[in-house]
DNA sequence: AGCCAAGCGGACGGGGGCGTCCGTTAGCGT
DNA sequence: ACGCTAACGGACGCCCCCGTCCGCTTGGCT
């Protein structure tokens, strides 16, 4: 006897697996190099495969973001996991900082997808949320073990920081990469704990 | 005898003279709150004329924005000029990189107009150009005056410092003047002398 | 008051992106 | 080998933006 699901075909036909797969490969590099708001026809055109068919792999563009993103955003999730694990604290967050500035300078449309809020995007917005606490709490160690400068606001000036990142750009990849390194290292010494340090403007909340 | 250059009228009517200044105002408060791709029709709409009337003004969208951010512009070189002024070149830069900040966080439009090359716009080029120079001979002054960090790069990390606050946004402009004081608060502190320095990474020209 | 050209704006054609429909193709199971 | 249906993609209608043309309005001078 068959079962229900039996007539929900779940598995792909060849031609449709590997069209799926093309389109997820020509929304990377189209997203990666020059952001979200790449026309949906032209990953259908880099993909060989017609309009029809993108959208029925992928309804809305939210989706095709989403799918297209999963592993950056898993990498993401990995890079702050292993930073949340690391038994120093500040050396951690240091970590932190420095890959999700390379990450986000790497690939543009991670970066918008990851970013703006983009409504209906339930799965953008849950990994977003647990970077964000996750980060939070490995600030807050960093904070408590003294090295992390005390008025640096927790997560604001995180966001503050990623968001500045997000205005770097350059005419080639490696050179936005490298200006972002560079940005990020400076970031680093600048929350850094010192003596010295003078009272820094009020933030206010980053929503209103 | 009438001299040939009566042939050109150069004095508007009254009607078109109004017009001009409504369309100027639309177009400075629409460029303002949402950057410079907002359509031509809108600004028409707004200053209460038509698209013909519009275009008849401003033959290109770079002739309406150039006028648009004259102010602006001028505004940019007083600033400079006046930290040029300063005897003391640190506290001239830095007034100039809170005036500049706050003037970019201020006008959305303003920062795309001056940051993106924007083709054939001779004007912009020139005030970036000019202001790029004068801000260059200041830090240069406050880095002999031993204040500025010695391996900050002039003008590279200038301007990677102007794209990192342009990447501020907020739901309100107020929230986002704030994110934007509090930023150049960090990077002032950032960019000062201290013995404690480790190196950065190193940059490369951003043009490519 | 009357003229007339400076000035106006509605309307047009072109181009491009969007999301969908439907006739055709071809993978896969028998 | 054959048929069935999942899957395809060309083509369509819709909307928005662009820049321009042309018949009408009206400010300003005599």
């Amino acid at each position: 006897m068959r079962v229900v699901t039996d007539r929900l075909p779940h598995v792909l036909r060849s031609d449709a697996a590997s069209n799926r797969a093309r389109i997820l490969e020509a929304a990377r590099t189209l997203f990666s190099a020059r952001g979200l708001d790449v026309p949906m026809r032209e990953v259908a055109r880099r993909a060989g495969v017609g309009p029809a068919t993108l959208y029925r792999h992928f309804p809305t563009k939210q989706a095709l973001v989403t799918e297209a993103f999963a592993d950056q955003m898993r990498e993401c999730r990995a890079i702050v996991d292993r930073g949340y694990a690391d038994p120093d604290p500040w050396h951690g967050l240091c970590s932190v900082i420095e890959k999700i500035c390379e990450l986000h300078a790497r690939d543009r449309g991670f970066t918008e997808a990851f970013m703006s809020t983009f409504p209906n995007a339930a799965d953008v917005t849950a990994d977003r949320a647990y970077t964000v606490k996750a980060v939070t709490e490995l600030a807050l160690r960093a904070r408590e073990s003294g090295h992390l400068r005390p008025d640096f606001l927790i997560p604001d000036d995180l966001i503050l920081m990623l968001m500045a990142n997000r205005g770097i750009h350059a005419s080639t990849p490696s050179s936005r990469a490298a200006a972002s390194r560079r940005f990020a290292g400076f970031v680093i010494q600048m929350i850094q704990a010192s003596p010295q340090h003078s009272p820094l403007p009020p933030a206010t909340s980053l929503n209103r």
